[in-house]
DNA sequence: GTGTGACTGAAAGTCCGTA
DNA sequence: GTACGGACTTTCAGTCACA
């Protein structure tokens, strides 16, 4: 699940939860209605300006457009708990989903023997997080 | 304070927790070092594919890049707490900073009597919560 | 009310260099 | 290690007509 499919599920789901239109967004975050419609089909990946935008819209902040939908897990223990036995649990999978755009690729397949070594060789303290084996 | 400073702080803050250079993390996003400094100085308007890799490289949520920075308010109280004294609170003013990017009022300038009599006309459900009188 | 193709201008994003 | 410049390609952003 990428980003734009988060932003995608999002923005309808709270639009509908408003009862607006495409068009009724795409006027409120001053954008176009094929816009909205092009976004929620994942066409494209939104700045975040627009992200800005649309956050406004919604009157929300940005970054609750980019969290993973809620999926409240039951917690079916024996003892009877009120709301609080609730856990909200994120889908929030690495994923390894086809990507959409492939130009994300282009910056991958660089000549990375010669900036690997160049920075390799300056890694002191740099804490080598991930390993990242392509 | 919008998305773009927000984005740059928290990148640039990370990004030196980390004891990353501007280069080093640009090769773990897969993106190019001139780019994360255009990014910083809040040059460009990420686009959500960028921000999930950017967000990927430094092993957090998409959505934590573009909360506002948070700001630890200590608590002055007489009796002695730890740590739980602190209390997170965001800066997160509504802002009327002057816009960056000209281009989004590109979309504001739309002949708005010929949509907005069109839309109002079939608004009967739509709670207006945002007059916004311009 | 929404999806879609085609189109265009502007900005994102890449890559080189220099300071 | 970072800022900044130009030149370049790709994508976004915005609009329209049509289904």
């Amino acid at each position: 699940m990428n980003l734009r499919d988060v932003l995608a599920l999002n923005l309808r789901k709270l639009r509908r939860a408003r009862g607006w239109s495409q068009e009724e967004l795409a006027h409120r975050a001053d954008t176009d209605r094929t816009y909205i419609s092009a976004i929620e089909r994942r066409l494209y990946a939104a700045s975040i300006d627009v992200l800005a935008r649309l956050a406004a819209a919604l009157e929300l902040e940005a970054a609750e457009l980019l969290r993973a939908p809620i999926v409240r897990k039951r917690v079916v223990s024996e003892d009877a708990h009120d709301g609080k036995a609730l856990q909200e649990v994120r889908k929030d999978r690495p994923a390894s989903e086809g990507d959409i755009n492939a130009r994300a690729k282009k910056a991958r397949r660089r000549n990375e023997s010669a900036a690997e070594a160049k920075r390799s060789a300056g890694l002191k303290k740099s804490n080598k997080a991930k390993p990242e084996p392509t």
